[in-house]
DNA sequence: CGGGATATCATGGGACTTCATGGGTTTCAA
DNA sequence: TTGAAACCCATGAAGTCCCATGATATCCCG
């Protein structure tokens, strides 16, 4: 299986509170960290709740090492990334329990979508998703990316 | 086998969705990246899926690595990659099953014709292919490629 | 060089497994 | 002790695996 997050999946939440997790993303999680742990957070930018696997946290933990002590920079980091996290472990029915606070902040009630955004991934309250998505593409927005030298190639 | 998606090949879609890879499909994947794994997603341009090998698809994440973390640029570039790409895998009779979502968009029912395009390929409705090529060449499009120097040749 | 044996390929269908989802029961800590 | 979380089982739908067939292409040997 991949190492990517890819694709749209909306589930069912249920009146417990749980979601499946998408069986794909349960492969990466698993293929990458060994445990059935996720790490989710508030979005930054948006309305949704985003998705860290253990590798992808450690290594935003890692650049926070690079800033110095003692300093308003570091402090932020530290303050925005860690504390809004949740640690969040999926049972062997591959189903976790979406943190309630979590749930609010994203406008998510019955149903979620799991967007894979490559090393991470966002849920979604649907409805906001499909909005989201007709604004970037009517703004036309797009990305254009650089082509990359190819192996033995100079770049 | 060649290591580059050539030619025109139609296949039946059956009532369960699979479709057939065509073989020098397969030898090509399996040749670059050892699964058996292709990417597909809507093409930008045409009504059509575009696959991809896994090792294409690591080059475009490759790129938007290079790409400072918690920036707009970033965030919208995993968006608009990540979550329409659909990861499948095709079976040792060397079958995949269409998404759904992607058939509506391609209008793909019965039969698909693949179109290799050197690192990728697309997956057409036969008929709309017809009228895509039909329509290219009235329009008399043509391509022009700028010659490179030859192994072994000052540039 | 020809023609028969052999391998590969696309395609169909049935059996089996995985997945998402609902509901019940146990566990455990506040 | 009570409510939330973890665990367990059941079910239908979808996906995967396995085997069979006919067609085409490839091989091989006389």
């Amino acid at each position: 299986m991949g190492r990517l997050f890819t694709s749209r999946h909306i589930f069912k939440v249920d009146k417990k509170g749980r979601v499946s997790v998408p069986a794909s993303f349960r492969a990466v999680i698993q293929g990458e960290s060994g445990g059935p742990y996720i790490y989710l957070r508030e979005s930054q930018g948006e309305p949704a709740i985003e998705g860290l696997t253990p590798t992808y946290l450690e290594e935003l933990a890692a650049s926070i090492e690079h800033l110095d002590h003692n300093t308003d920079e570091r402090d932020n980091a530290e303050f925005d990334v860690f504390t809004s996290i949740h640690e969040v472990r999926f049972d062997d029915d591959g189903r976790m329990i979406l943190p309630a606070a979590l749930r609010d902040f994203a406008g998510i009630t019955d149903t979620a979508e799991f967007a894979g955004m490559g090393r991470r991934f966002m849920i979604w309250n649907p409805d906001a998703l499909k909005r989201h998505t007709d604004e970037r593409r009517k703004a036309g927005k797009r990305v254009t990316l650089k082509a990359l030298p190819r192996r033995g190639e100079p770049a």
